[in-house]
DNA sequence: ACGTACATGTAATAGGTTACATGATTCA
DNA sequence: TGAATCATGTAACCTATTACATGTACGT
């Protein structure tokens, strides 16, 4: 499960609440890899029993209690070990393609906007990536060692987002033509 | 689910057993959509019981019976509905993209060799979809009304494995520079 | 008075993977 | 004789989603 090495990827550059885990999951790490506060929590119990992290209860005035999680020596060894295996293609599953096959069983119109309703989100997510490249790496040959990953995956991102947007209007040309 | 509609998408095109299926989902289908053949016979069975498709069993000789599945009209009209839904952004999780945040935690070279792997797998798929392309649409300006779905997924495999090798060689390029 | 942020969980269900199980035919 | 193709499934397990559950503090 690469859930579990999210969290230490997560956890190794910061320690956090499962509160904190979820809101990164939200934002920066929900870039790559998607994760609800529920798995998290669950997650996150099994890897203080099997050892990967630590937990430290951190007693707050006005705010209720919460545990910080600690990525332990074990955790940093699965973290290294993770590292060095190989990693399988990922399995896709687009249902838009599925929709998009479905064309002469289903309605046009509804698939055509369905393809619409994705452009915007690829043109919102591109816009919102470029943004964070502009603000956090104003000088893409000054990235610092520690963060090239980071950057790597953000421009992966904003490619993935602008292919998908290109793809998009390829397909309602192709569909407005006929 | 969408394996469901994936499953009636490719029946409505040609009535097949489940094995005929998942050979299906080992290559066409399997382009935009993974699934084993355990999965579906147990999704096909359910089907079944839910009137979506219906099941005959041919007789043959010197190979097992095989029971064809057969869309019905409940499952025409399931498929109809499916394609009138709102279809979410897919929940992407990239392995890659979790090993290159680990970059600082774990082994450069080993995640660079993955990084290589991975950009050999995008190279052969690619070439695999450009030459599935020229096979069966040899003029993309004559695609047949029916097929501009089945086209269209095809191009869009195409731009994603371009864009996944781009960005292999991007980040080949930048790990190499340091 | 209402919504949002903080904070942590359980329970039920759905979806998916891996391992196991069987048996005939065809081809090298 | 052994591997590949045809053909269909069960069982155990793991992963993920959705719904439910609770309670404080702070701002408007």
């Amino acid at each position: 499960m690469a859930l579990e090495h999210a969290i230490l990827v997560s956890l190794a550059e910061r320690s956090a609440s499962g509160y904190d885990l979820a809101r990164r999951f939200d934002a920066s790490i929900g870039n790559f890899w998607k994760a609800t506060h529920q798995q998290i929590y669950k997650v996150l119990a099994r890897m203080d029993t099997d050892g990967l992290v630590a937990a430290q209860v951190v007693e707050q005035d006005g705010r209720p209690d919460k545990k910080v999680y600690v990525i332990t020596d074990a955790g940093r060894a699965e973290l290294e070990e993770f590292s060095r295996t190989p990693t399988r293609p990922e399995a896709l599953r687009s249902e838009l393609a599925v929709k998009l096959r479905a064309l002469p069983f289903g309605d046009r119109d509804a698939i055509v906007e369905t393809v619409r309703t994705r452009r915007a989100e690829h043109a919102e997510k591109l816009a919102y990536y470029e943004l964070s490249a502009k603000r956090y790496y104003p000088d893409p040959d000054a990235v610092p060692d520690d963060e090239v990953g980071a950057w790597l995956v953000l421009r992966g991102g904003m490619r993935a987002e602008r292919t998908g947007l290109e793809w998009c209007d390829e397909i309602l040309q192709t569909l407005g033509e006929r």
